[in-house]
DNA sequence: CTTTGTGCAAATTCTTTGCACCAAA
DNA sequence: TTTGGTGCAAAGAATTTGCACAAAG
């Protein structure tokens, strides 16, 4: 599916500016930051803000478009693949790779020799027994 | 393991705040931000500032003490609890729960009939093939 | 003394907000 | 027109840094 087509289907309206982002996001599997992606996009799109790209993440994020990535301290980065996977950070060198899942978290990484993991965080978001018919949006 | 034994342990000086805040992780397994941690110690260590907080955590970090959860967009939290586990935060109310994990994450989230999961972010961090060879931090 | 920890103030970095202008329907 | 998108400048929030003073051995 291509970045209009994405769009479309989640009734975003596709503006030159989201295209472009959009397009970024499925042709980049790099888990960019808004750096990396306003950066990227500038050279081509000369009146491109910073702010248009937080706002056209935060969109797409809120409408399922894409994921917060939260694997690094400082910079949010985005994931334009949302099936479900994991995520392998290298410490030496910042890189981001997809972990694809099966089932069991041993399973999957077996699947990768050649990472050496010193660490595994796991995140579960939803709704605890108190907040179970609230429909609200996660606190960001 | 008490606050003392634990700093003792890690080759860290036992000073008095170092002391009040790795007692306050012990006693707090609520994974707190460092405003909570600076909130409740300020009163009875009045000269106490922010800034020692952050020195505090990091270099309980660094040297293993404590953990960092970067489940929340914003605030980072951190987990005097070292022992692999996973965590689950409620979009509702922002609480942070303890998963304790055995093998699968199947399993895990199985034993907790009363959290309504929406997501599940696994981030591995360690060391790619070209930096196997790096004994390095993370960058953080 | 000498080393190390503390904490104030300032600086940085990342992200959001307010608002005016522009573009599309 | 009217609605919604863009982007500048400013504000905000979280964290780090520089540095002087204090504490401990």
């Amino acid at each position: 599916m291509n970045a209009l087509e994405l769009l479309t289907k989640h009734d975003i309206k596709p503006s030159l500016q989201r295209l472009a982002v959009m397009d970024y996001m499925l042709t980049h599997a790099t888990h960019p930051t808004v750096d990396e992606i306003y950066n990227a996009l500038a050279p081509s799109i000369p009146t491109l803000s910073k702010t248009t790209v937080y706002n056209t993440l935060n969109l797409f994020e809120d409408q399922g478009v894409v994921t917060y990535v939260g694997i690094d301290k400082k910079n949010g980065r985005f994931d334009g693949n949302t099936k479900q996977h994991a995520h392998f950070r290298c410490n030496g060198c910042g890189c981001i790779y997809d972990i694809f899942t099966s089932e069991s978290g041993k399973i999957v990484l077996d699947a990768h020799p050649e990472l050496t993991v010193t660490e595994v965080h796991t995140y579960y978001k939803g709704y605890c027994e108190n907040c179970k018919d609230k429909l609200q949006q996660a606190d960001k």
